[in-house]
Parts: C-alpha cells; structure tokens; sequence
DNA sequence: CCTATTTGTTTTATAAAATAGAAAAATAAT
DNA sequence: ATTATTTTTCTATTTTATAAAACAAATAGG
C-alpha cells in the first residue's frame, strides 16, 4: 500500500504544478499564501519539499542567475509521474470520503 | 487565522459524520479501512479524536453497555457544528487548490 | 460463581513530520 | 571591495503519527 499524501505534501505538489514550470522555494511560498491566507516559514516549505524530491515525487533543477539585484541561484521543482500519480491517488481518496457521508447537501 | 485540519483530522471527522450516530473509536478504524485500504491502528484514532473533541470539533458521549458478548461501554462522537464549519473549510481550501492547477484534465 | 473470551478504550514509548526562525550562500549593483 | 537582495540550508522546537501493550467491562459457559 502506498503512503497516503498528508496536507502539506498534497498542498506543496499542487503549487508545484500550478507554478510550473517556475516553481521554487520563495515563489511557492507566496503562492501558498494567497491561496490559504496563511503565512508559511521558509521551513515549512523547503523541508517538505526536500522529502517530495526524495521520494520521487518531485524533480529539481538549479536555475541560471537572473539579470535582478541579488539572489542566488533558484531550484526549480517540477513533479514526477509519481508525483501526479499520488496526487490523484489522494484526490481518489478524498472524494470517496466525501462520498460516503449520507448528505452532503447539508453543507454549501 | 482558523488553523487548517490536517488529513487525518479530515478523514475522522468525515468518518463519524458518515457513521453518525453511532461513531465510535473502533467502528470508525473499521470504516476507514475499507474506505482506505489500509490497517488504521488504534493510535491513529483514539489520539486525534480526543483532540479534536479538546479542540470542540466533535463531542463525545458514553453510550450504554449493548447486549452484545463483550465490551466496555462505547464512547460515541459526534460532529459539532464547528467541526461542521472546518469540513467545509477544508473542503474549500482544497478546491481552490485544484482550481490553481493550469489543466486538470490531465489526469483522469 | 468464576474464569476465559470478547469488545473496547487508555496509556506509554518511539518515530516522523511540521513549523519557525536564524544563519549561510550566492549574486549583482554600487 | 562593499553592500543590498534574494534564495536556500541549517538548527531547534513542537506537534502528529504509529505501534503495541495495558487496562476495563461485559457475558457466555462450565
């Protein structure tokens, strides 16, 4: 059985994907912020990020230096086949869930 | 800022609104196994319950002994309209997040 | 009775993940 | 060279997840 995507995991492949191809750290972070209206600290990004990369659901690659100010170098993050497989495998999930309370109606 | 369910918190809160009202520790691990396909160990339940019942998103209460052979009386919970509010939350979050995703006709 | 068995919850210990924030690194403008 | 800026990496802390053992309550059957 494959591990089930938590949140954060789900929530980081998603920005990757909507960002693509010009997904990295900071741009991810400020994406998710305007998303969920809630502040994310540069730990709770780059670290889950590292484990996706790790696992195989996401790739990385260094970025060239921009014309800006400053900056080092950006990794850029673009998902795997895995990665779109998991994401839809929790997707799968989610919806039976849903599926299986007797009134969804009852909501909005 | 409301603080955002994580998954496990989701899916048992989606648990004991599916079985309502008659949700308890070890029907819901059953639940959730069928539904998920894998072992859900009583750790993973009874632990978040309690917490979302400290954090009033469910509400407990004893239920009377059964006539069944065994068994120590079952603590039954039940979603609260904050527990309600969150769902929905949850499941706003997570649309908003899909919808930022360039073609989802891409999967499947 | 009374004890073996069943159903259920609590407790305890350990591992993994999430989070925040400081520090470090890289780059280009001045 | 020095400094401002952007980005990532590192470190420490808190929170969650997981597994397994212990505990509790009830009844069936001898």
């Amino acid at each position: 059985m494959e591990k089930i995507l938590s949140r954060t995991e789900e929530t980081l492949l998603l920005a990757v994907w909507a960002l693509a191809p010009n997904a990295y750290g900071l741009a991810i972070g400020e994406h998710l912020r305007k998303l969920t209206g809630k502040r994310w600290s540069v730990g709770a990004i780059y670290i889950p990020l590292e484990r996706l990369e790790a696992r195989g659901l996401l790739a990385a690659h260094e970025g060239e230096p921009t014309p800006q100010r400053g900056g080092r170098s950006k990794r850029f993050f673009t998902l795997t086949p895995q990665g779109l497989k998991a994401l839809n495998e929790a997707r799968r999930l989610h919806e039976a869930l849903w599926a299986a309370v007797p009134d969804e109606g009852g909501l909005a």
